[in-house]
DNA sequence: AAGTGGTCTAGACCACGTA
DNA sequence: ACGTGGTCTAGACCACTTG
């Protein structure tokens, strides 16, 4: 006899907690950097064990989202961390040493969504959107020309002195700006990788020749619940960088 | 129920029986797309409990070196399965359709490492290589050119037919190849992407013009324990297609 | 019905960081 | 000394596959 089942969905308890433990860190239950509750509070809290809070915190802390250190605490991950900071910088000089780079603003303005942005972005074609492009260098040679848009509603008020205030003086990254200003925290990213030719307006940029080889790379960075809310186009020099990547 | 062991290990009991079950496999002692035993009878084996066992598959099976399949055991991860053949390949067609490529094989020789395909394969310089160079086509059209090359000892009696066969006739990658022909087993590779200019060679192989754009990708494939075993230089033509990129 | 992986619990003890 | 995460155990029960 075989059993009909109406409702199939049997979600695991440590995958409730999981969502419930998201949903705190999306409401802003806790800050970036701040320590959550212990693992025996938050068992209690949902009337779980510890060993199913734990299920759910090694899931949180496997996407990056949650950061583990003993005998101190569980801690929402953030992009202030030295550590962290870079860890979606996936470029590295050709020797092989991971160089940090210094970014040099260019534009920051405002403009609409084009088909593309908004599909990746999910919003309507030709809504604002704020507009950032800057040259990323390493060690004063120009390697990356980033365009970068995000729907102006998230980005309120925010100028340019402020951008290169907090990424230069206080050696942040954009996403600790994000994090520390807009209440933005991204925690995952796709990219799309294809070989371009420098044209006119990238090539002084970059200090090479139009026509040169770069790396186009389209990313579209993610929040929680995977809502996208940053599109970037990079450009990048290869002549003495490239773009690592992990296969497994 | 343990039985304290003789050697003073700071590893935990967990990441012993992940090295255990690594040298096993290693070993050849369990083949691929072949079930391990089940949890239970490992547990005994190795004189520990089922969660600890547990624990040690959990981070294997993360690592894509086993599968699980709930009511049926734990099995060797293969390039063989279906699902998993082509769980390297990260180019996409721009409509964003992952489409399975056809090899078109046009050398298989032999040759010596020069100093950098041997510095990334740990063999020394001039030390004999079996090279393998083909093209990859997507719908008819040609994208990608392959220079393959292997330490020649792993690769003993292959000859361009067999391969051709193998891909070809059985549809299947030159990894399942390797695993059912060579018991070489890659479990994971590292990537350097740069962008380059099609030369004279691979622009009439991908029918592109000279000078135009290419994502240059080298491969380092490894086996169990971090051995590398494959060196490869990718030409990709990205009009068509881009190389995906998953950042957490 | 039997066997496998998957979930959940309760409790013990270890390792680390701080006071 | 205490609280935190980290490891390990033993046992119960659930979900899935196969005979």
């Amino acid at each position: 006899m075989r059993k009909e089942t109406a409702t199939p969905s049997f979600l695991p308890l440590y995958e409730q907690i999981k969502q419930l433990i998201l949903r705190a860190l999306s409401d802003g239950e806790w800050q970036p950097g701040a320590a959550i509750p212990s693992e025996m509070e938050l068992a209690r809290r949902y009337q779980v064990s510890q060993g199913t809070v734990r299920k759910a915190l090694d899931e949180l802390v496997m996407d990056n989202i949650l950061v583990r250190r003993q005998g101190k605490g569980t801690f929402v991950a953030t992009h202030a961390d030295d550590g962290t900071a870079y860890r979606f910088l996936r470029l590295m000089s050709l020797s092989g040493e991971q160089e940090y780079p210094h970014s040099e603003f260019i534009v920051f303005s405002r403009g609409k969504a084009d088909a593309q942005v908004a599909s990746r972005l999910g919003v309507s074609p030709g809504s604002a959107l704020a507009i950032l492009r800057r040259v990323l260098t390493f060690s004063g040679a120009p390697v990356v020309y980033d365009d970068i848009r995000l729907p102006a509603a998230l980005l309120k008020g925010v100028s340019i002195a402020m951008i290169e205030d907090h990424v230069n003086a206080h050696k942040g990254t954009l996403y600790s700006l994000y994090e520390a200003q807009y209440q933005i925290r991204i925690i995952a990213a796709h990219e799309r990788i294809r070989a371009t030719l420098a044209d006119a307006v990238v090539a002084p940029l970059l200090g090479v020749a139009v026509g040169a080889p770069l790396l186009a790379i389209e990313r579209v960075a993610f929040t929680y619940k995977n809502q996208p809310v940053e599109w970037r186009m990079s450009y990048v020099n290869t002549a003495r960088h490239y773009h690592f990547d992990e296969l497994n």
